[in-house]
DNA sequence: GAGAAACCTTGACCGAGATCAAATTGGAAA
DNA sequence: TTTCCAATTTGATCTCGGTCAAGGTTTCTC
């Protein structure tokens, strides 16, 4: 499982591009350029912040909040196809139209830079394409493993694949510590879920209940999510290996 | 619909990665340079390429002939995530392991090259790794909007949309050159659409019956597919516009 | 051209997940 | 606290696509 979800930066001072995105190896004046064309934009939640089929004249990456990707059919229909989590880019250098809906999920803060003046930096400095370029083989990496979970598993599996990836990306180990135990909060709603592998939310919402009788999770609210084996827990991902998740 | 399904290379001499996946832009001494670490690699249908998990010491592109990627459960479930054809790039310059089996469908020639030396090279080289950037987030695109057919779609639609995508990478218009009408082989197997698709293969066989019987296509043998209305076809597959057919 | 082996189609039946329809919960506002 | 409303759960029923099974075609081999 690596869907694009990242732990955040370690070493970020106020921008995640300058070190993650694009310039973990920028020399100063590269990065001082790119501090000319940069600017930040708040949103809140339950915004869209980018439209599909909009003029996008700004790529930049996510600083703070949560946001997500989706794809609408036009009677309603949707699949969510990303999530955007603290330092993850957005846009595309070399195309203008969004190809899908961005909506905040959480309140957002966006790092931009005026798409034309970072085309024109990324031409001259190979290091800042290397580095999107690894972070998109990543992203298409997850997409791919995503269309296996869209197209093969059952309800129960996808739902256990969805609470892996969300505790690999930000469970704290429980406070008695006990290896393999994972607590988080969930940050989507069960429709939102639902939106992502490709269910309705009450299937959703039997599924975890099962998965709840059955012990594999436990629930405090709706939302509060402890895992007590994790082990357990990938087995009913139905995953081939550990996921990704102990390497 | 945009699956990384590309239309071949119009002006290629003897290997795609000249002009289309990287050296669009070249100068006279990189081509040289990439010339020294190029070398041919011949399979026959039905050969594995790539095994998931092997050590890839190569990244190349795809000569001739159509190879697909796949996912597999250790049930033997399995997910195809994407088509590889002529001028198609393969492998993950920083990254040793391979993600997916990647399996010639047909003979297939691919040109390679050494993975080390073409890092490098694309280190010095801004428009290469710009030029693989832009190719990368058209597959990312293309998984995406796969991820709403997988998703979302139903049998019907799922087959539609598959059809809709072959007839735009390689259908000829017919002779009598109705607009609109299109003729094309299926280079699939019953069972790789099923694969493609998240289907078995007998919904497959059951929705193109349903789809010649409704006069969405027609059928001569297993393969020879005629559209003779191509809208109708997009509306089939629910696409909520062209699909980027007539763009 | 006979036989074999893929490949494909069709039918009967079943079940996982969708749909429709109430409850129930829980957090925020008053 | 009480009210309110969105989020969630649970139940009853239906349906699309999966599963199992049997033939039918096409292609390859000998």
């Amino acid at each position: 499982m690596t869907l694009p979800i990242q732990t955040a930066n370690e070493n970020c001072e106020d921008c995640p591009i300058r070190h993650r995105a694009v310039c973990a190896r920028c020399e100063p004046d590269e990065l001082h350029e790119l501090d000319a064309i940069k600017y930040y934009r708040s949103f809140e939640a339950g915004q869209t912040i980018i439209w599909s089929g909009d003029m996008m004249n700004f790529v930049g990456s996510v600083v703070s909040g949560v946001a997500t990707l989706t794809q609408t059919m036009e009677d309603g229909r949707t699949q969510m196809v990303g999530l955007l989590l603290p330092s993850d880019f957005v846009g595309r250098p070399g195309r203008d139209g969004a190809a899908y809906n961005v909506v905040a999920t959480t309140d957002v803060v966006m790092c931009c830079f005026r798409k034309k003046p970072f085309e024109e930096l990324m031409a001259r400095t190979p290091h800042i394409a290397v580095r999107l370029l690894e972070m998109t083989l990543d992203e298409l990496d997850a997409a791919r493993e995503w269309m296996l979970v869209l197209g093969r598993k059952t309800a129960r599996e996808k739902i256990a694949s969805l609470l892996a990836i969300i505790a690999r990306r930000d469970a704290t180990l429980s406070t008695d510590g006990r290896p393999g135990q994972m607590v988080f909060d969930l940050p989507l709603t069960r429709e939102a879920m639902a939106d992502y592998l490709g269910l309705t939310l009450e299937t959703v919402s039997r599924q975890m209940s099962a998965l709840k009788k059955d012990g594999v999770i436990l629930l405090e609210g709706k939302r509060h999510v402890t895992i007590p084996d994790m082990r357990r827990l990938m087995d009913e991902a139905g995953d081939d290996s550990d996921g990704g998740f102990l390497v």
